[in-house]
DNA sequence: TCGACCGGGATTGTATGCAATACGCTTCCC
DNA sequence: GGGAAGCGTATTGCATACAATCCCGGTCGA
């Protein structure tokens, strides 16, 4: 229900709301990555000193969503592919454990939400919806909150964040990140109590996503790589002094 | 090398070294758990304001290993146990994430750095020096730095310390968590490219770090089993209105 | 004796002020 | 014309000020 705008919030809680705002504004793109954020501008559309924008940013900065680069402020973060990849590589790790912590576990109950969640993403999907991407991230957080394990769920909220912000850089615009069939498969097995193949699938599930968008995009990201051929086809070679990246 | 106390530290190093310094000493147990945190007496000690003081202790409490609640500032963190057994769960998926990157990946150069960081363990152990505890950790970390995922490092560290933070407060005094030979038994199977192997030591290797230490005390933490017996011998029964924990 | 009530002091929450740094523009010299 | 230097503005880093809250005594009344 909607607070009444006069009373005052409890301590903290406009630091948070602060937090909270800047974050769905990244990962929904309102915000896109490079954007810089300076914080008397957020505190004014806010209504809140730069202190609590400070506070809301630096948090953002530890998940990996802002960089803040010392007297030059804060921008959205721009990931690296090296981030990208690892970003993926611990998602794939975690979820890969949440889906052995739920195999076999589910309550009745749990499955049914987690069916409508999938028939909800499923509608969103056929409207061509851009929401369809925010559901699609929160099957999984849905899956985190039934662990039980708090410190789980933190952990894949915060990767999964961060991978929907690569998306957002590598991914092609728009692409349905999850294949609705992709969850529902994973579903089933964890019904079936089938911690291995749930294992996999959820594997399989996010090395796809990966593959589709970031990888895809891998050799677009090297200028150098990409201009190679045309270089070569002007006998052209690369200045000798500056190495690739070591 | 250190530096002239004269010298202006650069943006944001103090708050960095303010975080740091009591990140150590909470993990090394110069501030025990439940430890009140004041603001003012950091800040006095450390030569900083609260403004900085602040901005560490949230960093701490994001990481779990301090507590704050509002209007009421920050303490050492005190975990309950069902914290304990979610960081050992999430603890164990990160590294078995990790045995699984490292496997057959390591450099003879690496691998002759790990087996003198286990060396070290082995002489600290022996002298019965406080100090095995915090090496015992680094072999964990230094195996992370080896990933070359830095967000796997990070996570790691995080979760690591807090399960030093935990086993301060549930473990026995001084008992080194992590026997030699299961260290010098996983850099065997690393070294092998076994990677199953590696990780079901691994994981036989944190299970029994948590259960010597966690699950030892699980009774006693619950003060109203620790009674059980004393008020069943007295004829007393559990009052009726409040459940334990549903 | 016990509980409720109520200052007083201590501590936190937030805003604001001041100094320091970085960026963009103009100007000047080559 | 291109670039280097200088200056003004915008923005951050940090400290401090003020208000709000809480804890801990004591006091009072039942």
């Amino acid at each position: 229900m909607p607070r009444h705008a006069d009373a005052p919030l409890p301590a903290g809680a406009r630091a948070q709301a602060v937090y909270r705002a800047l974050r769905r504004a990244i990962i929904e793109q309102a915000l896109r990555a490079g954007t810089k954020l300076p914080e008397d501008a957020i505190g004014e559309r806010f209504g809140v000193s730069r202190t609590l924008v400070r506070e809301a940013l630096t948090r953002l900065a530890i998940e990996g969503l802002v960089e803040i680069v010392p007297n030059r402020g804060a921008t959205v973060a721009l990931p690296t592919l090296e981030e990208a990849r690892d970003a993926f590589e611990v998602r794939r790790g975690l979820e890969r454990l949440m889906m052995e912590l739920l195999a076999g576990r589910l309550s009745p109950e749990q499955c049914a939400n987690l069916r409508d969640h999938i028939a909800l993403e499923d509608e969103a999907r056929a409207r061509g919806g851009p929401e369809s991407i925010r559901l699609a991230g929160e099957f999984h957080l849905l899956l985190a909150q039934m662990t039980g394990n708090a410190l789980l769920e933190r952990y894949i909220d915060e990767v999964s964040s961060r991978c929907a912000l690569i998306l957002s850089v590598y991914g092609r615009p728009h692409s349905p990140e999850c294949a609705i069939s992709e969850h529902s498969q994973i579903l089933a097995a964890l019904e079936n109590d089938d911690a291995d193949r749930a294992a996999a699938l959820m594997d399989a599930h996010l090395q796809a996503v990966a593959e589709r968008a970031v990888l895809a995009s891998a050799q677009a990201a090297d200028i150098r790589t990409l201009l190679a051929p045309f270089a070569a086809s002007e006998g052209l070679a690369p200045a000798p002094g500056r190495k690739p990246r070591p």
